[in-house]
DNA sequence: CTCCTGACTCAGC
DNA sequence: GGCTGAGCCAGGA
């Protein structure tokens, strides 16, 4: 009943930054490590991460940081970060593109229409989780 | 050094 | 209900 789904988000303010005269790309890094947190079978959005490490408003640069999460070590489960909306809006930039759906469901995870199924109940949110790195 | 694009998201119309 | 513009940061031409 009534679709009152509203994302309040506190938005923890627990960003790690470590000023410690190194900054590099702290961005892109935090983001891999991120994702790389991701539990099999869950997906995540852009947003999410970005809120997560504080900077919600630098969504893009999480799909950016994406860009190279194919070319980077360990591997990145990219696969499981989708938009807000749960669309598989990065698959064109994989192999084929049907690898990013492939991957999914071999994980458990359903996708249809380029769209994952109950993404809102598959949806792990990396704020929540952001405390068992390492 | 300047301009533009980009795997996003929100607010406004 | 969909389209547009603006904001974000980084990298390439």
């Amino acid at each position: 009943m009534s679709a009152s789904n509203k994302k309040p988000s506190p938005l923890t303010k627990l960003s790690t930054v470590q000023p410690s005269g190194k900054k590099d790309d702290n961005f892109f890094q935090q983001v891999f490590d991120v994702v790389r947190q991701i539990p099999r079978g869950r997906v995540t959005s852009y947003g999410a991460i970005a809120a997560s490490l504080g900077a919600k408003t630098s969504s893009r640069l999480v799909g950016y940081a994406m860009n190279g999460a194919g070319s980077i070590r360990p591997k990145v489960p990219a696969h499981r970060v989708v938009n807000r909306n749960g669309d598989l809006t990065g698959m064109h930039h994989f192999s084929p593109p049907e690898r990013m759906q492939q991957l999914l469901e071999k994980e458990g995870v359903k996708v249809e229409n380029n769209r994952v199924v109950d993404f809102k109940k598959k949806f792990w949110d990396p704020s929540e989780h952001a405390d068992d790195a390492d």
